[in-house]
DNA sequence: TAGATTGTTAATCGATTAACAATC
DNA sequence: TAGATTGTTAATCGATTAACAATC
């Protein structure tokens, strides 16, 4: 059962999910509404919530809370996922103070760096600990999700670590790509989505002298 | 001319060009090892080359150099992109202190704040000024891309005046939904990233028990 | 020449969207 | 009933990839 949602899907129904808790007064949606803040299709919009079997009312719209239930199941945010962040520079520090972390059911489980200044020192409530209880913290507290937050250079290291530790979900917001056999990376880059900016700003540029 | 690059293709070419100034030493790649390093299919590394008429020789691979130069300038990258970033908190502060973006070709030409009490503090060098200067600034220093690092509550009043100041991209840190007509709006979510991976993680929960 | 790898075709696959009957 | 909106089909579009002739 389950598993046959696309790809494309899963990666909108976050976004969907987000516009949703964003109009808290209301009670009932429509395709056309939700389509329009997300930036889709309406027809995708519920093209998007047939696979999750979400119940639309005819004439009406969809209703927000139950719409959101359902996306929440789909995606599997029903239990807490324990995090790791590893790094606890600028970035690993930005992160951890992010309070959207908990309400979407992701808890910051630990923070470790190799900083010896570093450690003991807390981070939004979490202390930083030493990056060599990496694997002792993973295992002990049932984390599943790591997230790198370190120089380039030391990124394939980590992931290696948080793989080797059981890690099967991994953030990697250092710019570099890494490889880590059976799980999964995702790739978070700054200047990837500049460069991507950058190539539509010169598109947009030819199209103004042509 | 130009113009007809698949947004996949798009998408890729930051990723390749990642790769290829992680391999220094080597004069020569063949689209089997950048593949691998990217984590693509080797006939899609060809696929993509081939809209940036790039120079492979048969037998053996493509010129590095030669290579990155052809990536950069098919995504505009041949020249520097001033960038504002509007928030100067921790996220602010991270990406300003990404020593990434003058690699690629893009500069911090200005951080501004709405808290006073940041005016005039530096951050990597460049000083933290009023949010009351932003039109100002983007004018005067020719600035196209905005970079978003402030709450989700002022996200879309940022970006409206953004907008109105004449940017023309925006990348969005911040973790909301904004709409700006006419801009090119690209959205980076902690959120949205980490609640692919609960759906993955999920999944493979399920494969397991099977 | 033999081995390797490109460039490109063509098949396949997946994602998007217009359109409309169903129905609240 | 009349108006609105869903759920779904089917057409279209775009992206991926295997395969292989070309050729270094």
């Amino acid at each position: 059962m389950k598993r046959q949602i696309p790809d494309a899907t899963v990666a909108r129904l976050p976004v969907y999910l987000r516009c949703l808790s964003q109009r808290a007064g209301e009670a009932v949606c429509s395709s056309t509404d939700l389509a329009r803040t997300a930036g889709v299709n309406a027809a995708q919009v519920r093209k998007d919530l047939s696979f999750l079997e979400a119940q639309g009312v005819r004439g009406v719209g969809y209703d927000i809370n139950e719409l959101r239930l359902r996306i929440r199941r789909a995606l599997g945010l029903t239990h807490d996922f324990p995090v790791v962040i590893v790094g606890a520079g600028n970035l690993g520090r930005a992160l951890a103070n992010y309070r959207g972390f908990t309400e979407w059911g992701f808890s910051i489980a630990a923070i470790v760096d190799t900083d010896a200044r570093k450690v003991g020192s807390h981070i939004s409530g979490t202390e930083v600990e030493s990056m060599d209880l990496l694997e002792d913290v993973v295992g002990r507290r049932g984390i599943e999700i790591g997230i790198i937050a370190v120089p380039a250079g030391a990124a394939q290291r980590v992931g290696d670590r948080l793989a080797a530790a059981g890690i099967r979900s991994i953030l990697n917001f250092a710019p570099t790509v890494i490889t880590v056999p059976n799980v999964e990376v995702r790739r978070v880059d700054l200047s990837t989505e500049l460069q991507i900016l950058a190539y539509h700003l010169t598109g947009r540029a030819d199209a103004k002298t042509t």
